[in-house]
DNA sequence: GTCTATAATTCGATAGAC
DNA sequence: GTCTATCGAATTATAGAC
């Protein structure tokens, strides 16, 4: 399915409006003054605006669990995987930085029964973290750790990461910010 | 000043809706409905909306500040006093969950001018931590890190530990969490 | 403090002409 | 695809009686 310039321009639009006001407070017409037309234009490219989140928030989530199946799927060892998972949130962090905003905070206004489907997908994503956590403590790669808790803590300590690519002030270089985040969490539980 | 049972019973009951579904979607009459009243009463208690999302945010936010002051003034080692504010920041928000909650996920919906003094404020608490990284490093306990990046990342990865307590699945031990949590951070950037 | 009634706005979405 | 016009619903907040 091709998708129009036109079409492109006004997603691009609305994210950028929907990550400054939040959803709720983004109107449609909102929207079509940024674009120079009347609301009712704005029903030539979305059905709903709830729609309209639920196609944010989904495809982007759907990368994030491609990429994590990947690395799961390969023979390293859980203390390479859990650099590979960090690089890799970055490096889709940093190609959308406005999804990843609304990943983290504007997914509650989904509806039923949308809203289920997505708690669940990003339950999904945790076990398939926590599950290389637990076999780095296995493996006695990592420390003793509480799985749960650090699983957690590793995912919130990303959660901010979108703030740099969204208002950067200066030049950004993604691999030094890999590095850096890398080591961090790396550092945190990796046995001596 | 004095605030009734009745108004606490307000504020509780409005803290908990505006956590579950989100500032913007929780109207007056939810509340005044959980309360067994009409909507008009809501405003036997409050003035308007904006200034009860403002009580909440502001409230806590002072303690945060007040938290952090003690430990910078103290005459620990920047070792210790990361620690602190690790489970000081842990005992606040085992104590307040709902309210960091809305720290964390709500602070957008202020309006000006209270949104520019919100933001100020937060600044201001990652300058404080953001001191003591630096004071860390610079007497050689910390790693060498990039100071802005690792303190944005402490915050983060304290942030989604409200979950904990909104939905405690066991009894929740803070101590073991505190434990868990500055063990995992130190790590991250202690030298060895 | 509780109610009814209502003012004043705002917003999502549709109808239908051009 | 753009417009005007408008519906219908929801929401914050106030006025005023009891």
């Amino acid at each position: 399915m091709k998708v129009s310039a036109k079409k492109k321009r006004f997603l691009e639009v609305a994210l950028q409006l929907i990550h400054e006001k939040g959803f709720k407070a983004t109107t449609m017409r909102d929207v079509a003054e940024k674009l120079n037309f009347k609301v009712a234009n704005v029903y030539n490219y979305i059905d709903s605006k709830q729609s309209l989140l639920e196609t944010y928030l989904f495809n982007i989530q759907n990368e994030f669990h491609s990429s994590i199946d990947l690395i799961i799927a390969s023979n390293h060892t859980p203390k390479e995987k859990l650099r590979l998972v960090v690089c890799s949130y970055i490096q889709i962090t940093a190609k959308k930085p406005f999804e990843q905003a609304l990943l983290a905070n504007e997914w509650r206004n989904l509806r039923e029964p949308r809203l289920q489907e997505f708690v669940n997908r990003r339950t999904d994503y945790e076990s398939k973290l926590k599950t290389i956590i637990q076999e780095g403590v296995k493996k006695g790669e990592f420390r003793i750790v509480d799985v749960e808790i650090t699983t957690h803590t590793i995912m919130s300590s990303l959660r901010w990461l979108y703030i740099k690519y969204v208002h950067p002030k200066t030049k950004i270089n993604s691999a030094v910010i890999e590095l850096e985040m890398a080591n961090f969490i790396l550092a945190a539980i990796v046995k001596n």
